[in-house]
DNA sequence: GTTGACATGATCGTCGACAATGTGGTTGTC
DNA sequence: GACAACCACATTGTCGACGATCATGTCAAC
């Protein structure tokens, strides 16, 4: 333990590694909606030329987190199915990096449990179970009120602006019938609100139990219901600015009940599934 | 979409990947104590020779997940001291390997918030502020109760034998002595309770947030405290053999204040330290 | 016509090497 | 003597290539 020993640097240093906290925790002040809108645009021209030392490292961040956040973002808006191959040559050259990059975001999007690796067989975009699906809605019905209830007692104008805002922006997506944008937004509606409540532990969670949610809902969303309804958000959001928090937890517990309820978790094992095709 | 649109193959297939599962969920019946025990020995010769067609693949799963639970222990039994840096070259020829292999554990290590990457600057075993580790600790208040709960519910005979064999484990390192096997198998006795609950999502969310405990206690407990009381243990497990589940959680949220208790979370920020030192 | 083995192509896993960057020590100057 | 610039070392980030493995399609035998 020779020169292994060395204290890592200080926390108070500003280049926080991306890794660690791996975009659970923004740290950023407003970093949803722009980031969100600047995803949709693949060709966006990122913010390049700072200081000459500071570039390139900005560049690869930007570079490492873009690919990352593009394939984020095409899982969640549905552009990529589950169950859909990535292969990872494909993705090397259609974002001009080498294998080892592509690698590493899809072993990163893996442990979010958004793909799945199959040893010497590649990576496929996640398709939870059903199992699965009621372990996440269990897990959100624990966590979800007392998110609300934190984000009520720590709750500040700012807090409230910018849940405002993304609920803006849920709005205007409705407006223009861009479902995709719609799916996506609802789903980072309750990231945000864990994140914005303050508890780094909570939000971490949440921000992949409202992913996989999104997921399940392209598995298993009964076809008429069109994900979450947009009043409740609203509703939820109006609670909390009112600090009513028997109210905010009581609508988003059955927020949470409508989104289960339109999904059909109630069939049987997947495997029947062909069995039962070929029976009838 | 012409060729990346094949279907993921059918999640009946029993080779799984152990990326997606990431050893959250233990699936061998008593992998605990075997493992434990084996990582502690660097140069132990592992179990090769099998199968010619399985024998690579089963000889590179271990030689992966070796690796990374020989670093993963060793952190959780305070050998590894928050801070340290983990260079990637001296591990890549501790384990005889490249640093491609390396640097993947360490990025899974870093998801898991085990370490921490600083870009260009290196890995580092993470060291949880005073503020994550009270995130941490109201994220169990919340989870465990309902941990129990549902264990509960769902126990079997298997289940409450694996519990006491694991804590026949514990109480054998306090016998022992053996301070680091005790932290060790005191954190994992709640993942392992959060695990036999049989929800996938709170199990994993439980792991994470007990390994990041053992990391605090190792940064803030006070010195005299010695992490979990023996005890306790064994009085939640009483508790859950009779399927007292009010009584559980009443003993599982003691327990959990006596560990935040025992610990110095009440300080200042960090670097007021540096200057109160001086200034006395 | 069906089944099994075989061959081929595609894809993944692994490795070593090169370039870029940060760190620490040294030297020169004020 | 202190500070700043410079230089060398150590370490990380990235890439291309090779071997291993799995999936698919073909062909022959029953």
């Amino acid at each position: 333990m020779s020169s292994a020993a060395r204290q890592a640097p200080t926390r108070a240093v500003p280049t926080i590694g991306h890794h660690s906290c791996d975009r659970a925790c923004h740290d950023q002040p407003v970093p949803l909606a722009p980031d969100s809108l600047a995803t949709l645009n693949p060709d966006m021209p990122t913010k390049r030329a700072r200081q000459p030392a500071l570039q390139a490292r900005l560049q690869r961040e930007n570079t490492h987190d873009e690919i990352y956040e593009k394939i984020y973002v095409a899982i969640l808006e549905h552009r990529l199915h589950p169950g859909t191959k990535l292969v990872e040559e494909r993705l090397a050259e259609i974002f001009d990096v080498s294998r080892a990059r592509i690698r590493e975001v899809l072993a990163r999007l893996a442990h979010e449990q958004i793909v799945e690796l199959y040893p010497q067989r590649g990576a496929y975009v996640a398709k939870p179970t059903i199992e699965q699906a009621l372990d996440v809605f269990e897990a959100r019905r624990l966590i979800e009120p007392a998110v609300v209830r934190r984000l009520i007692e720590t709750l500040t104008p700012e807090k409230l602006a910018r849940l405002r805002q993304h609920q803006e922006l849920e709005l205007d997506a409705r407006r223009r019938d861009d479902q995709r944008a719609v799916i996506r937004l609802s789903g980072e509606f309750h990231s945000l609100a864990a994140e914005l409540a303050g508890n780094s532990a909570l939000a971490r969670s949440m921000r992949e139990l409202s992913v996989r949610t999104c997921l399940m809902i392209f598995l298993y969303d009964a076809p008429t219901s069109t994900s979450c309804r947009a009043d409740e958000h609203s509703q939820i959001i109006d609670a909390v600015s009112k600090r009513d928090v028997a109210r905010a937890e009581r609508l988003m517990l059955e927020h949470l009940a409508h989104i289960e309820s339109s999904m059909r978790l109630d069939n049987a094992t997947e495997e029947v599934d062909l069995a039962a095709i070929f029976k009838g």
